[in-house]
DNA sequence: GATTGTTTAAAACAGTCGTTTGATTTTTCG
DNA sequence: CGAAAAATCAAACGACTGTTTTAAACAATC
């Protein structure tokens, strides 16, 4: 009974935090989200700041990291890089697992506060050493490039944190309609496409020819 | 004087917003920082809402847009872009503007609020038209892509939008002496490298051949 | 110098914030 | 069952929020 209330305080804290932030949130809403008294919060949690950072916990030891390192064994390095992507990609749309995860990651990647650390280095770093990895093995001496190969890798996942964190330009700028047609699958497509001619890999991004032409656009392998 | 008052009242509240969020600031707080009563943000503005829009209109009305759409007159198209990239990386890093108005914009766009449409539209679509008759102007058909070519154009500025955004991660994955590396120009020259490689326009990242050796990036004419 | 209208100042407004209290209910376990 | 522990509740705490009020200081015009 004591851990169900947990669970609702840190899911109803969750949504609230990812959505308008450590300030924006109250914590008399978040009580009432999670259908809870007031003073619960104190009681399981000691106080604001510590329900916050148990939230970021549960959100980093999120299912994600799994995702993400799942698709990346020892397949063929292309395949390697696609999986990646597709696989942040997913993360920030929502399989099954709760949405704001991913929302509260970035929120605090952002505008990092005393918990940022911790998130680097259980949460970021294995990802970025990850694709580091991935990345050397496609085009070897990538990390021997300027900056050990930080703004290859940057270059990249960029790509992916757009999407996650500029959706709603995105929408404005697209319209509705032809927004919601940038599935996941396409958007992996694209990125995996885009990144892998930048290393000289692959078809550049019209297409193979100058001139594109339809139905002629290739999926990576995967 | 009464001018005199707004300005530093603008000025003061953009920091605050921009660095704490419209929630996180408060208004005896910007007071202060500012060195005006309390009573002035209503005499002045009415509410702290109103300030905030006058914040947020005199960030987007700053030059950056006239640096940005400078950098693209009628130059050879590779050097259009070199010059739009080089243009939004020099906005947010300090010219001599205040630094507030492009964190105070992404969050913005970020997290939308009811102001968020009047920005897009005289700021951020006239930079996405420029951007796309510009890669058009480089890999013609690119505007014919599946999604009209946004997604390659979002490729583009993504890129160039992260280190706006995740600036405090780069800075702790990388070390903060090897962060500070990363000026302007090298990341200007990096990005427009990736990005026309992937367009099939110029060689791949990892430089001319497939091994890299020292000394031979070349960088983008302009 | 008196009289406008404009701008600043100190104090207080009602409301919400995060947090705590103390009593009451629920659960646990011998 | 009955006592001890754990959990929930309504109510209130002081501090702080954005905003308003009232009066004083300033400026400009006659």
């Amino acid at each position: 009974m004591a851990e169900e209330v947990r669970g609702r305080l840190i899911d109803a804290a969750g949504r609230a935090f990812a959505e308008r932030g450590f300030e924006g949130a109250s914590v008399r809403d978040i009580c009432n989200d999670a259908g809870v008294n007031v003073a619960a919060i104190n009681y399981h949690f000691g106080d604001k700041q510590s329900l916050y950072v148990a939230c970021l916990e549960q959100a980093q030891c999120s299912e994600s990291r799994q995702t993400l390192l799942a698709a990346a064994p020892s397949l063929p390095p292309e395949a390697r890089l696609h999986g990646f992507i597709r696989g942040m990609l997913a993360a920030q749309g929502d399989p099954d697992r709760p949405r704001w995860h991913n929302a509260l990651m970035l929120r605090e990647m952002a505008h990092p506060t005393t918990a940022a650390a911790e998130v680097l280095k259980r949460y970021i770093r294995p990802l970025a050493e990850t694709l580091r990895e991935i990345l050397e093995q496609i085009s070897p001496g990538v990390s021997g490039m300027s900056h050990d190969g930080w703004p290859v890798g940057f270059s990249v996942v960029s790509q992916v944190l757009f999407y996650a964190v500029h959706r709603p330009v995105v929408r404005l700028l697209m319209g509705e309609a032809e927004h919601d047609a940038l599935d996941v699958d396409f958007l992996a497509d694209h990125i995996t496409r885009f990144s892998l001619a930048a290393l000289g890999r692959g078809p550049n991004i019209v297409g193979p020819s100058a001139a594109p032409s339809a139905g002629t656009r290739k999926t990576v392998q995967r």
